[in-house]
DNA sequence: ATGTCCTAACCCTTAGGA
């Protein structure tokens, strides 16, 4: 059997829900993870999503800012919704699949803009949610997918400038040393780089406040599709659809889609 | 230092977060 399986940061599902039909209708996705929904559970736009066959949704969104949600169109169960920050907001929602495979779908806090813990409260919450990540992850023992906007950009090749960005939060070299022990705490393995491989430049993000976002091409790779190292010699494809960057009302995230064959 | 976008409210302009 093979499914695939999309990750896309939509910064709000209702304002954007027009691109997410279309993203839907073109590609045919089983499972759509969606960050940043921005909408509580009970005005969730569900109408759209059951008229395209995502009949099975399962939902972890609050007022205004941040929540996830997963769309399928294969039955599934919620398995967990954890929260790694330890202050109430929603970022994270697990499932499991008919066949029993788990797929995790997170929004690792963005961090604030000064990469000091003491300076700047959100950076260490950052750091601390990928902590709690982390000790969940040291003690999974089941095949598991784990998507979404991570917020850091690990490699050289994930941002347009490495030098530029060292001192910039989502590249510095504490969140990426944070985001390695969370890698090496389970043998995560990196799908997007396993298919397109450094020094490659690949990148899911553009500012909303480039002039023009692909002349300047200051992207960095801030969302990612992780598989548990037995589950990873099942991805068969991986694509990022950067022409999404410029759909009607774009989001500044664009989406991935992986293809595991089971 | 700046740029843009979305949400909600002391609601048509501003603040907060990203």
């Amino acid at each position: 059997m093979s499914i695939t399986i999309a990750s896309w940061n939509i910064n709000s599902v209702r304002f954007r829900i027009d691109i997410v039909e279309r993203f839907l209708a073109e590609t045919g996705v089983d499972i759509l993870c969606l960050q940043e929904t921005k909408v509580m559970d009970d005005a969730f736009p569900h109408a759209a999503f059951e008229a395209m066959g995502y009949r099975h949704r399962l939902l972890h969104g609050q007022r205004m800012h941040h929540g996830v949600a997963i769309l399928s169109r294969i039955p599934l169960a919620e398995a967990r919704r954890n929260d790694w920050q330890d202050n109430g907001e929603a970022r994270h929602i697990g499932a499991r699949l008919p066949n029993g495979l788990l797929i995790e779908n997170v929004y690792v806090p963005a961090g604030g803009d000064i990469p000091d813990r003491l300076l700047n409260p959100k950076f260490g919450q950052k750091l601390d949610f990928l902590g709690r990540m982390t000790d969940w992850s040291a003690a999974l023992r089941e095949p598991t997918l784990i998507v979404g906007d991570f917020n850091i950009a690990p490699l050289e090749c994930d941002v347009w400038s490495h030098k530029a960005l060292l001192d910039v939060v989502s590249h510095t070299p504490l969140e990426v040393e944070t985001l390695e022990r969370f890698q090496a705490s389970h043998g995560w393995v990196d799908l997007g780089r396993r298919f397109i491989a450094p020094p490659e430049r690949l990148y899911t993000w553009w500012s909303y406040r480039a002039a023009d976002w692909k002349a300047s091409d200051r992207g960095r790779r801030l969302d990612h599709i992780w598989a548990s190292p037995d589950l990873a010699p099942a991805a068969k494809a991986f694509l990022v659809l950067e022409d999404a960057r410029n759909w009607g009302k774009p989001s500044d995230h664009i989406p991935q889609i992986v293809t595991l064959d089971l």
